[in-house]
DNA sequence: ACGTTCGGGACGGCCCGTTAGT
DNA sequence: ACTAACGGGCCGTCCCGAACGT
């Protein structure tokens, strides 16, 4: 009853802490260790296949001390979710540090979201959640939105620096590379588990990066 | 279980046959009618959000007649995916028909896959069913495969034409095209339920066919 | 979904059927069977303690079974209550043959009362979903209007003929009557399992008719 | 689980209290909030419906405060019941202060005990509690015994001093008024939640003691 | 003593895929 | 082609303890 009232339990517990966080700090790993274990379920089976007494087996516990962490599935697959953006800005973050051109900046981005999708496992279960569209969607940023923001960025500061002919839209070309990008990792994942991942993200900017640098401006 | 008996009654429907056509006729179109309202529900809902009550009460039947017609749920699936495959063969003999460049039949081929995406539920269907990746795949192709083969077709003839720079290899072209407009498909499902998928697909085309056509060679 | 769909399947198998009575015989007969042993358990338990499993395994099926008759437990409860409800006027139909005069028949009526709850496991089973006062009431009489427009029914008589004094209110006196029968059923369950209940109903008798009996019209 | 034991841990407080009456103070208002709470979630819903979580919510506590005071759910409904039943005989002691003549002091009781049906939420959870028939009666008094003992002795008190009528059997009339008084109760809780309570307590009076009441000692 | 946080364990409702018997 | 029934399993809830402060 009473839905909307929490996310989870894990708000009214932080909530009601007052500096006394020793024994918070056992919950909290406990929710980080659940929420861990269900990314690998989800990434590996998909929402429905997931059962919470599964991913309880895998985490070691019961469910119902699963269910004392999170109201229901759906808040699972929504904690997962969450987490899953959270990575597409740290990643941004970490290249901006790295002192590059504009274009170079971006082509290290898509590399790094080719290594994300092969080694993160909340990067693989958020992208599996959200390609099955479950229904109630929460009021979590729209599929893409995060992500395509970043690359249009990226992709702004490059046109503004010159190093990009103008030949095609900018939002056009952000467009493109979020469909070549989430495609190829699609496709990656379907016919070599990821193995290519990296060949094929490097084809992707062959194809749509290269073509449009300005001569003397490569890295 | 006992799975490689039959994929499903209709194949012995037609081993049966011996000149009664007649019940045959209509046990034919209740088949395809139970299919295309399976494929409505697959598009829209995705396999495990489908039951076969659903499915029966959609095609005006009762589940146990569903199951006449197909062993089980799986190979429902099965079923659409397999005519899912069917399109596109059909679409590029269409294509071919029409007499035109092979730079131009390229790009005629991925707008009627964008038309088809936009219309065809069950295209809409296949694509879901096959992101989904439920666990028995059958001996269907491969996801892609089937697409991947004619677009490389396509792509061959322009190489070999001379309508296309060689800058990017061929197959590395042929799948940067496949995975975009796999992700184009996609993107446009999720956000605009399929409406902007032309002018998406335009962008595509834009972004990955013009830059590498010899100039003097547009359609 | 779509709750107010059908109270339970029984509703479906009966609008389905175009004459072909003949399988919904045994179908209907293994609702009636299911219905009888859910009267008992709720008699025997109440609601909450009553598990679907419980009813099933009373009536020899799986709970499966129980759930293609009705569509899920306040169904059952429903059903029961339902049935509980036709007995009112069914006793007083019987009582009204009898050829009485309106005073004797209202006793009548109240002693038969008595053997109900002491016999009949619906009535047993009704009086205690009744008195449970689960949520959902669906669309049923509220609770004593049968029982008690059958009792204003017999009083009225009896006042019109001049049998009874009008010491009293008629409608009052209903209500009185209608208050200690129900107390009495209670108290008569609660202290001697029904056990006492005919002579506690003799004693509602004499305190309440026989003081407003008129001289003379004693049976 | 080792039943006897105790009844709950107030029992225990009680006997290690040597003194310290500061901390004792706080958890017996501590309780006694618990109780008070459960005894409005109890009139409300019923033993079933209510939950722990549910009362330390009203309460404003946690379930395991909760537990602290109570062993179970069941002492907590048995608490609430052993509340219930010394409200009786506090009504009865202060109707005996009012110096009313025997039959006018039952009737005031029964006044009161209408008042106390509409008011006192303790006697309103313990009515339902006691109606609902949990499985586990502990070792209270019988339901209706406390309040059947009162009734009898102003009854008796009534019989004696000649004010009544001996036209019905004392122990008869003590049952009927006992059973009417129940069902009024009853029927005026499902029938408009208590409103028409004191109408139709007076309609009991009227039916039931007013008959028998000789001339000339009405109040 | 009093209260909280975290977790265990059990199970009930319900649904759904599926199959005999017509 | 349908009716009736089976069997299995998942979600979610609830009661309750155990460890740990305060």
């Amino acid at each position: 009853m009473d839905e909307a009232e929490e996310r989870d339990r894990s708000a009214r517990v932080v909530v009601n802490s007052r500096g006394k966080g020793l024994k918070q700090e056992r919950a909290l790993r406990t929710r980080a260790h659940i929420l861990a274990e269900a990314a690998k379920a989800f990434a590996l089976h998909g929402f429905n296949a997931v059962t919470i007494q599964g991913v309880a087996d895998l985490a070691g516990m019961t469910a119902g001390a699963v269910y004392f962490h999170f109201a229901n599935k759906q808040h699972l697959a929504y904690a997962v979710t969450e987490e899953f953006y959270t990575r597409w800005p740290a990643l941004a973050g970490e290249v901006a540090k790295l002192d590059l051109s504009p274009a170079d900046a971006l082509i290290e981005f898509l590399r790094r979201t080719a290594l994300a999708f092969q080694n993160d496992t909340v990067v693989q279960a958020g992208a599996r959640l959200q390609i099955e569209r479950l229904d109630a969607q929460f009021d979590l940023p729209a599929p893409f939105d995060v992500y395509g923001r970043l690359l249009s960025d990226f992709v702004g500061r490059a046109y503004d620096s010159g190093e990009f002919d103008t030949g095609i839209g900018q939002a056009s070309l952000v467009r493109v590379l979020l469909s070549a990008m989430f495609g190829t990792q699609h496709i990656s994942w379907v016919r070599s588990d990821r193995a290519d991942m990296r060949e094929r993200t490097e084809e992707v900017i062959q194809a749509l990066i290269d073509p449009i640098r300005r001569p003397g401006t490569a890295g």
